[in-house]
DNA sequence: TACGCGCCTG
DNA sequence: CAGGCGCGTA
């Protein structure tokens, strides 16, 4: 764990105890006294927060302290295993590892924060090093003991480096094949890398460090190289076992793709005139193979290239198969195809043919996937689908190219629904750069409903899918990006291997329910008010296309009752903003001196031009619970440090223009200190408040978790008139230019 | 069940 | 400042 990862979160400790201080209190105002003393101490004994302040204050800390460190590190463990499994860089093979480890031992979360090989834990090393009196600092910086780097000359550097490098990557390798820190680890290794050019002596001391044995290292190299050796040996055998587990894995697939074909040819032999139609010499070679490599079980041997060329293949009969189907002109295949089938089984037919494209689209992607090292060049592929039907494949040829997720989901789009709208096209789709905070949760999420249940029956429309994208499109400027798509985009690799049929056919994820979108779209909402979106991207002259209207028809059933709906559809008229601005929220700042508990009713009156929503509501009642916590944990420091001070008596204590605590409130509540009309009265609400708080505290009502609702009680009571110039929407000017 | 509130967190 | 969460209330 990088040093200043300990930092931020010793800061972020000690920021907490010192509120903590006040709010959990056990005992009475001599605590108080002690906590900040032991904080004072804490501080000086650790000014530059170094690894020893995580131990320290672990040990130091209450058990619920504890605990919150090791949520921490357990979060944050999570949050990298969960970060690589949307992104495309995270292979095929990384998932399976993963998969598979997470069996073994999913359960040692903290072991994975240190993220080590099962040869030693870094952290493990690093507070032997710091903690062990015994040992000399030599030695943690150098484990190999003695000949230090300065005793070689540049050649031997060089090799030094070299090697060191080599040894890196074997160690990410190793780690991937019998470690569950995967995830954890490379992305440890390229946030190490990347930001700093690594010096050789650093690499090299680092990988000392990481490749450093349980047992006591020997000094010499022989030794050393002889242990590498062994090691190379282990992981040898390691990486064969997990090809072996892939190549097993791979056999299902094959297995059920043939399953699949199976169920087709069985069919197409029904209608009988197939084969002997004007079939192509490749197809017919195909299935002589593929017959063969049945009865042999030969098929499981096949390398992937064949694979996928037989993939294609099958494919292609297929396309030429429904192709040729409908333009067949002659009477044989006339009397074939509409007099012998009957009605049901040409749906049947069709059905199946539909299912077999989009189960074979999923099983040569996951096999391209598989044996693609690495993403390559992606080639500029629409995919037209009838017109080109190779192109859906071509990736998977020669060239064996990575399919981009975007290139993936037009793919199985082309699949399901012939002719998609390239609404796709047109949004900058996240890179992994892109990601925002909301992200995480909408992925889990939509996993687990879809782990959780199967796809709705009913039909899917891509189009769904759009609507979002469409959302964030035409309501947002061009730099807007809405984390919409990634969710989507995980789909795809949720579950390469367990049911392939359901991992791709998006039903549910096209279903509102499954989506959690009321977030989203609140938090597009808030993003586009606090941008100053008063723009109307939907204006009358242009009707809402149809994926606009769905899309609306999207925000209309997530945003729920919405007392106008006409604030998000097309919308000419007033002034009336759709969001709130930076003006609202200071506008409600000021009004928080007259008024701490506003009632939504009277938010509306005074908010009169913004287009009321449940969402524009609950942010403003949002503000002012913000506010409130703010005011309120102002009046418990206070009122705590006059305690310190020695003040025994609520008439010492008096709020004045002047006062800290006043000059704080402003600060926060009028910035700029241009609004030069705070009331009397919130001075004295104050001072109350203040006092209550003194008053609790001294009375060692803190005890009580509960202790403040006592106080909010007196305190909602105080509320004031709000000034009628507060009901103008140009009250900001009215009031701060007088 | 929906809503408002407060607390915690980032 | 906003999101998540738990709790109490209507």
């Amino acid at each position: 764990m990088p040093d200043h990862d300990s930092t931020a979160l010793l800061s972020r400790q000690t920021k907490r105890r010192r509120v903590d201080i006040g709010v959990k209190r056990t005992v009475g105002t001599a605590s108080a006294f002690f906590a900040k003393a032991r904080a004072t101490f804490f501080s000086a004994m650790n000014p530059q927060g170094s690894e020893h302040d995580v131990e320290y204050s672990v040990v130091q800390h209450t058990d619920g302290e504890k605990s919150n460190v090791l949520r921490k590190l357990l979060k944050r463990a999570n949050s990298y295993e969960d970060a690589m499994m949307p992104f495309p860089g995270a292979t095929i093979i990384s998932q399976l590892l993963k998969n598979n480890m997470n069996k073994n031992c999913g359960t040692e979360p903290s072991f994975q924060a240190s993220g080590l090989s099962s040869a030693g834990s870094e952290i493990h090393q690093e507070d032997a090093c710091s903690n062990s009196s015994r040992d000399s600092p030599q030695e943690c910086l150098s484990p190999f003991g003695r000949p230090t780097m300065n005793q070689y000359d540049m050649d031997r550097l060089c090799d030094e480096h070299l090697r060191a490098k080599r040894a890196r990557v074997e160690n990410i390798i190793r780690g991937m094949s019998h470690s569950p820190n995967v995830a954890l680890r490379g992305n440890e290794n390229d946030r190490d890398g990347a930001p700093r050019s690594v010096s050789p002596r650093e690499s090299y001391r680092e990988n000392k460090r990481k490749q450093k044995l349980p047992q006591q290292q020997q000094q010499s190299f022989q030794q050393l190289v002889s242990a590498r050796k062994e090691q190379k040996r282990e992981e040898r055998r390691q990486l064969k076992q997990q090809l072996e587990d892939m190549q097993k894995q791979l056999r299902q697939l094959q297995e059920k793709f043939y399953q699949i074909y199976d169920s087709t040819d069985s069919e197409n032999n029904e209608d009988g005139n197939l084969s002997e139609d004007s079939m192509h010499s490749e197809i017919i070679e195909a299935r002589a193979r593929d017959s063969m490599g049945r009865s042999d079980h030969e098929m499981f041997d096949l390398d992937p290239a064949q694979f996928i060329d037989r993939a294609r293949a099958l494919i292609r009969e297929h396309e030429i198969a429904s192709d040729n189907h409908p333009k067949k002109d002659g009477p044989k295949d006339k009397d074939n195809l509409h007099h012998n089938f009957q009605p049901e089984s040409k749906h049947l037919a069709e059905a199946l043919k539909q299912e077999l494209n989009t189960a074979m689209s999923q099983v040569v992607d996951t096999v391209v996937k598989v044996f693609s090292a690495k993403p390559i060049r992606q080639l500029p592929q629409v995919f037209p689908p009838i017109q080109m039907p190779q192109a859906r494949f071509a990736i998977s040829g020669e060239n064996h190219n990575f399919h981009t997720t975007n290139q993936r989901l037009q793919c199985f789009g082309d699949v399901i629904i012939p002719n998609p709208l390239d609404t796709f096209s047109n949004v900058p789709l996240p890179s992994s750069t892109d990601q925002t905070e909301a992200l995480p949760l909408v992925v889990r999420k939509n996993s687990n409903d879809q782990s959780a249940s199967g796809p709705p029956p009913g039909s899917h429309h891509p189009v769904l899918h759009q609507s979002p994208l469409s959302a964030a499109a035409s309501f947002s400027s061009s730099s807007f990006r809405h984390p919409f798509p990634l969710p989507l985009m995980a789909y795809p690799f949720q579950n390469p291997l367990g049911a392939p049929s359901s991992a791709f056919q998006g039903k549910d994820r096209s279903s509102p329910e499954s989506l959690d979108l009321t977030r989203e779209t609140t938090s597009l909402r808030t993003k586009m008010s606090s941008h100053h979106m008063n723009h109307h991207p939907c204006s009358p002259a242009h009707p809402p296309s149809s994926t606009e209207g769905l899309s609306l028809s999207f925000i209309k059933s997530e945003c729920g009752d919405m007392q106008d709906m006409s604030d998000i559809s097309p919308y000419s008229g007033s002034a009336m903003q759709e969001g709130l601005s930076p003006n609202h929220l200071k506008k409600a700042k000021l009004m928080f001196f007259y008024t701490r508990y506003p009632s939504s009713n009277m938010l509306k009156t005074f908010f009169s031009d913004v287009k009321f929503n449940r969402c524009i509501t609950s942010q403003l009642i949002k503000w002012f619970s913000n506010f409130r916590e703010f005011y309120y944990i102002q009046m418990e420091k206070y009122a705590r440090q006059a305690i310190n001070d020695g003040i025994t008596s609520t008439e010492e204590l008096c709020i004045t223009r002047d006062c800290e605590l006043y000059r704080a409130l402003n600060m926060h509540y009028n910035k700029a200190n241009d609004f030069e009309q705070v009331p009397e009265r919130f001075l004295e609400v104050a001072q109350i408040t203040l006092r209550e708080f003194f008053n609790a505290i001294i009375a060692g009502k803190d005890v009580d978790p509960s202790w403040k609702k006592a106080i909010y009680k007196v305190i909602c009571k105080l509320d004031s008139e709000v000034p009628d110039i507060f009901r103008s929407p140009n009250c900001l000017q009215e009031l701060l230019h007088e």
